[in-house]
DNA sequence: CTGAAAGCGCTTACAG
DNA sequence: CTGAAAGCGCTTACAG
C-alpha cells in the first residue's frame, strides 16, 4: 500500500464556503444562498439547508469580509475622520463618537476612525481613505479650511459641524448662535451686567456665532457692546486659562466681570483654574457658563452651567443619514444643500449665581 | 457611418488596475508593480514606470482595499473591542484610543472599533468582528468576565488591563498594587491618618490590586487597617458622590477622614462634589487624590493628585505587539505568558494638602 | 524587463 | 430546487 504523498503543510486558513459545501455535499453556492444571502435563501429545500447549517456549524465558517466586500462592492462600514488637536482626541470627539457607534451598531455597522493631525497637511490622505475599506465617510469639521478641497468622488461624505460649506456634502450643525444668545439673555436678566466673553479662535464659523449671538443678546436687552469684554482664547482649557490670566493681568484693580461665557467648556474650565489661582470663587465671585455640555461639563466642581448641544443626537443622524446615501445615492443628491440644523438647550448647574451686591475688583497678580 | 452601439450606462466606477494598464499600454500586473507592490516594481523600466504613473494620476487610481485584502490576506487594519459603560465610551478609552490611533498611524493601519454593551450578552459577537476586516484585535478588558470566552482562531489578539488572564493572549497592564502603595504611603508620611478608600467593584482585579497596595502601605508604615475606611464605590462620578454620601450620613459627628483615596479620577470627582455639597473644603479640610490622571483629573477645581497610569503608551504598546503577533505569528507564540506591565507615577496637584491642625468632624446632614 | 494564468472567497446572473 | 461559470480587483508564482 502506497503511502499518502506527503501534503505540503498549508497555512492553518478559516473555513470558506467551498469547505462547507464539501462536507455537506452541496456546491459552494448553495452553502453561500443559506448562509449569506438574505435573498435567495428561500430556494434552498429544507434538508439540504439543515446539512448546510450544520457543516457551517461544525467548521466554525466565517464569511471572509474582504471576499464579501469585493463581491458586494460593499463593505458594511462607515469612516469618521477627524482633527487630532494637540495630539489627541477631545471631549467634543468622544461625544459625537458615542452617538456615531451608537447607530452604527443599531444599523449593523462597523466603525473605522481615520485621526489626521491637519486637513490641511495632506488632504491626499482624506483620499486614501475613500479606497474601498469604508462604504461612506463622516467629517468632523469644525476646523476644516481648505476651501477647494477636492473630496473623492465615488464615496458619500456626511459633515458635522463644518467650518467651511462642503460642496455635495450634507452638513449637520446645531444652533450655536441661539445657544449663545440665550445663555447671555439669561445672565443679563440674572442681573449681571459686564459679562466677559472668551471667544474662541476667531476664524472659524462656530465661534463667530457664539460672538454673534452674544452681541445679538446684550443688543436685545440695550446693554452696550464693550469690546474690553470680548477676549479671543481658543478652544481648550490651557488657552483658556492663559486667556483669563492675561485679562485679570490687565484688569488689576479695575472692576471684575459680573459673570464669564466661554466658547466651550474646555475653556471654561480653563477659566475657573484661572479664577482660583487669583482667589476668585466661581459663583461667588463670578459666574462662569460653558459650551457643549461635554463630559468636562458634569466632570468639574463646581459643575458647570452650559448650552448642551445635542452631540450624541447628531453623530447619530449623521449616520442616518449616511446610510441613506450609501444606500440611495440618486435620491439623496438633491438635498445636499440644507443643513440640518439641531436645536441646543440651556443646561443650569452650579456654576452661576445672581451677581454679588457689591462690585468685585480684580485683585492685583503677583 | 454607423452610430456606435448604444452600452449600456455603467454605473461610475472608480478606475482599477486594467483601466491604467490600457491607457499605459500594459498590463495590469506591470501596473500593479508600479503602484502597488513594494517587492517587484524595481522591474520595470523606468519609462513604462512613468507611463503607468502618469496614467494612475490622470484617473486618480485608488487601489482597491478589499480586493487587496483578498489577494493578501492582510486588510491593514486592527481592530479595538471596548464595553461601553453607562452607554458611553469613558475617559479611560479616548486616553488608551488616543495611544492606539497614534501608533497604527505610525505603522500605517487604520483602525476600526467595536463597541459591545457587555461581554458576557454574546460573546458570538468577538466572533463576527474576526471575519477578515480586521488583522487583529485589541481588547479592553477590565472588565472582562467569562471564564471561558473561546476565542476565535486565526485571529491575534492584544489585551490591556485585561480583568481575568486570557489564554494565549498577551495582556497589557499598570503596576497598579504599586500606585496604591506609594500614594497611601505618601499621604501617611504626610501626616493623614484616617484615609478613606473609595474602592471600585470588588470582582475587578484592579480594584483588588488597589487595595493591596493601599493595605500593604498602611501595613508598612504601622498603621492599624479600619474596616470602616474601606468602602466599595463603583467607577464613575455618579457612584463615587453616592457612596461618599451615605459614608458622611453614617459618620454624622464622628472624625472625618483626613484624606481619601479614590480608586480612579471619576469616583475622585464624585467625592469632591459630595463633600461640597457637605460644606467640606478639599484640600483644607480634607484631601482627595484619583488614579490613573485622565482628563477630568486636570480639569476639576482643585486639580487632582493621582496615580498616573500611562494609558496612551498602553494602547501604543499594544498596537506594537499586536502587529508584530500578525507579522510573525511563531515568533510570538510562546511569549503569551508574561503580561507587560507599565510603571506608574504619581502626580501631584492641588487636591492634596497637609491633615489641618485640629480633627475636624463631619458635619451634619439635612 | 514584461505578460498570461490562476487564485484569494464571495455573489450574481444564467442554465438546467 | 441546484450547480457551473464568470466576475469583483488585486497578487503571486510561473513563463518567456
Amino acid at each position: 500500500m502506497p503511502r499518502p504523498a506527503k501534503k505540503k503543510i498549508k497555512h492553518i486558513r478559516a473555513a470558506t464556503l467551498a469547505d462547507v459545501g464539501r462536507i455537506a455535499g452541496v456546491s459552494a453556492m448553495a452553502a453561500s444562498a443559506v448562509l449569506n444571502g438574505a435573498r435567495t435563501s428561500s430556494r434552498i429545500s429544507p434538508e439540504t439547508r439543515e446539512r448546510i447549517l450544520a457543516a457551517a456549524r461544525q467548521l466554525a465558517y466565517r464569511p471572509n469580509a474582504a471576499a464579501r466586500a469585493l463581491a458586494n462592492r460593499r463593505m458594511d462600514t462607515i469612516g469618521v475622520a477627524a482633527v487630532i488637536v494637540d495630539g489627541e482626541l477631545n471631549h467634543y470627539f468622544l461625544e459625537v463618537f458615542n452617538g456615531i457607534l451608537e447607530a452604527a451598531a443599531r444599523h449593523d455597522q462597523n466603525t473605522t476612525v481615520f485621526a489626521l493631525h491637519d486637513w490641511a497637511k495632506d488632504p491626499e490622505r482624506l483620499h486614501r481613505f475613500c479606497d474601498g475599506r469604508i462604504d461612506g465617510l463622516i467629517l468632523l469639521a469644525p476646523t476644516f479650511h481648505e476651501d477647494h478641497v477636492a473630496l473623492p468622488a465615488h464615496t458619500p461624505f456626511v459633515s458635522i459641524h463644518a467650518n467651511i460649506p462642503l460642496p455635495g456634502v450634507l452638513n449637520i450643525e446645531s444652533d450655536e448662535e441661539r445657544g449663545a444668545y440665550e445663555i447671555t439673555r439669561r445672565l443679563v436678566v440674572q442681573g449681571h451686567r459686564r459679562i466677559l466673553h472668551l471667544a474662541g479662535p476667531n476664524d472659524l464659523i462656530g465661534p463667530q456665532r457664539r460672538i454673534r449671538g452674544y452681541q445679538r443678546a446684550l443688543a436685545s436687552l440695550r446693554q452696550p457692546f464693550d469690546a474690553d469684554l470680548l477676549v479671543s482664547a481658543g478652544f481648550n482649557a490651557k488657552e483658556g486659562a492663559n486667556a483669563l490670566r492675561a485679562w485679570l493681568r490687565r484688569h488689576q484693580g479695575k472692576p471684575l466681570a459680573d459673570a464669564i461665557f466661554c466658547v466651550n467648556d474646555g475653556v471654561a474650565i480653563g477659566c475657573i483654574e484661572a479664577l482660583a489661582e487669583a482667589g476668585l470663587r466661581v459663583p461667588d465671585d463670578v459666574s462662569v457658563v460653558g459650551f457643549d455640555d461635554s463630559l468636562a461639563a458634569r466632570m468639574c466642581v463646581p459643575q458647570l452651567s452650559t448650552v448642551r448641544q445635542p452631540l450624541r443626537a447628531m453623530g447619530a443622524r449623521a449616520v442616518d443619514v449616511l446610510l441613506n446615501r450609501i444606500e440611495k445615492p440618486e435620491t439623496s443628491a438633491g438635498s445636499t444643500d440644507k443643513p440640518i440644523v439641531f436645536p441646543v438647550e440651556l443646561v443650569h448647574r452650579a456654576s452661576v449665581a445672581p451677581p454679588p451686591s457689591a462690585e468685585r475688583v480684580v485683585p492685583p497678580m503677583r
